[in-house]
DNA sequence: CGCATTTCGGATAATGAGGTCTTATTTTCA
DNA sequence: TGAAAATAAGACCTCATTATCCGAAATGCG
């Protein structure tokens, strides 16, 4: 798997934000009901988030998680080294320590080309930017598999 | 992690049974030792990999295991498919089952791509070419950081 | 104030990957 | 035939991730 389950959720938690455009703060639980992951997981993982300043919160009636800056400025790729953190952009792919230019391994050269454009994929992609084409094109965030008809 | 520990002792071994082009079988003592992979787990990965017809054993003295065919057809991403299975080429980066060009989640149409080029890097590379450019570049399959010199 | 709502945070459980240990089985060779 | 060498295979242990549970703390509102 190349991200963790904490990461996938994180990562579609915040498009889910960014994409609602609500004013103000969008609650724990609406946001567990609407994308199937389960609330209090989703807890510990808001609270990485908002540790790292990716996001807000504030308790109470009212209350939830909000996006702490400008989405356009956030790029998955901070998503994902807050949750997963950098190695998968910088280690090994066979998992020795200290390869490199160096000492490589037989797929140093070949591996550190496809991790910079992996890099490169999460580096350019902003939440901003993420969510317009979801709601441009409609693009899903849940795991159901029928169109999710707005009530 | 993009492949599991498994995957990468199993790449590993098999990459220095071939660059070690030794007429007969290898024990897995040796390899445990000269990779620092823990024999008895490595006992375990060369249960699959002569499960899934990649590799050969033999027990009793002067037994070992073998590649079981000729490293010039033995891709990595044959290796990679039987120790972690194929869901690393398959699977949604967010892990939405059902993600395909019907029901796209905002990152398919780039992370599709990238998907297929690491299939390409795992399938292009077969372990002969990979043990020639070992043998050749003096790559290095273990952890250690001093140059191994030969005894 | 008092109560409902909501996140916070610690404790706890479940799961699977990673790793160890022990015994059985096969093979070679003296 | 017996001893040694080697893999096979099942049982077991360990640990991080994943997930759940519950009480505490904060907030808004009548």
């Amino acid at each position: 798997m190349l991200l963790s389950n904490s990461c996938e959720y994180g990562l579609r938690a915040l498009m889910y934000l960014s994409a609602e455009e609500q004013e103000g703060y969008v609650s724990l639980r609406t946001i567990s009901k609407r994308l199937d992951i389960s609330f209090a997981f989703l807890g510990k993982i808001f609270q990485i988030l908002n540790a790292v300043g990716l996001s807000t919160s504030q308790r109470g009636p009212s209350g939830g998680v909000a996006l702490a800056r400008d989405p356009a400025t956030i790029t998955l790729y901070e998503v994902v080294v807050a949750l997963d953190g950098e190695d998968l952009f910088r280690e090994c792919v066979l998992g020795l320590p200290g390869c490199g230019e160096r000492q490589p391994c037989p797929m140093h050269r070949e591996w550190a080309q496809q991790r910079d454009q992996l890099e490169l994929l999460f580096r350019r992609a902003t939440l901003a930017e993420t969510a317009r084409e979801t709601r441009e094109q409609n693009y899903r965030l849940t795991t159901l598999t029928n169109e999710d008809a707005p009530e």
